[in-house]
DNA sequence: CCTGAAAGTTGCTAGCC
DNA sequence: GGCTAGCAACTTTCAGG
């Protein structure tokens, strides 16, 4: 299963990654290739689940997401009953766009986009009024002075 | 500049969300109109900048970046010159996946993704040796619960 | 594992409703 | 503005070195 990615396969990776609409030849000739081998490692890593989804990314503020709040949330509970809860609380809402259970004092981080302070308090009481939360501090985004999801490969 | 979205554009934005790599018979198919029209809408909200980037999600884990830390910045200085110096050490760094000035106490906050924890202690000297920043907090992720760059159209 | 070529799809343009 | 038709360019497959 743990496919063997070599250095080839980096680049094109990269290459991916930074334009996933390029043709293959441009790739192949890019990471200094032709189309067909280039073409069975792309597909290799796709079956692997290394590559994943392809997609665009959009311009938030142009469409109207012009607040970005990351939320610390601190909690008392930590049975299973109330994760699962929880975590299906955040799976279901599309305003959460990331969630991350921390190690520390602080349990878990959220990233999440609405249109303005108010959705956002919309989204916070739907969220504490189906799970409960100790403690819960928002940080608003004023500029987001980077954004990227391609890995330093 | 200020482009209108109407509904159907914002069908179209989700389906390339969804899946970038779907052709222009199938988006059309799934917004109920037929290839030139949606060819015509992207080609718009692509010059408008609406629509950016076209890219690949991969498997951070599988290609060994296993270890994400969000940041917590708090800092002293708040002049221009080294508000320019820190941007650009952020932006110049691959590691540094997002990051945000933000309102409140806490000044900035980044998402940092790394091999392991001791390649973020090499990037957190980097950091401080190049600028100076009062309070550092890193909080280390345990769980990817969610990750996703779809806006909630 | 790579090369080259063939076949089926698709992206993009142009001309008509 | 949308639809139909067409060509160029692409993806994908496969035989052969």
């Amino acid at each position: 299963m743990a496919v063997r990615i070599d250095a080839t396969d980096r680049k094109i990776l990269a290459a991916l990654q930074a334009d996933a609409a390029q043709s293959l030849d441009e790739i192949a000739r890019s990471v200094g290739s032709s189309k067909t081998p280039v073409w069975n490692r792309i597909k290799k890593m796709r079956e692997a689940g290394i590559i994943g989804q392809q997609t665009v990314l959009l311009d938030a503020e142009a469409l109207g997401f012009e607040a970005c709040f990351f939320v610390l949330i601190r909690t008392s509970e930590h049975d299973a009953e109330w994760q699962g809860k929880f975590l299906h609380a955040l799976r279901s809402r599309a305003e959460v766009q990331e969630a991350h259970r921390l190690a520390g004092d602080i349990d878990y981080i959220l990233k999440v986009r609405v249109q303005n302070a108010r959705a956002y308090d919309t989204f916070y009481q739907a969220l504490i009024s189906e799970v409960k939360v100790h403690n819960v501090t928002a940080l608003l985004s004023m500029e987001e002075i980077k954004s990227t999801v391609a890995l330093p490969l």
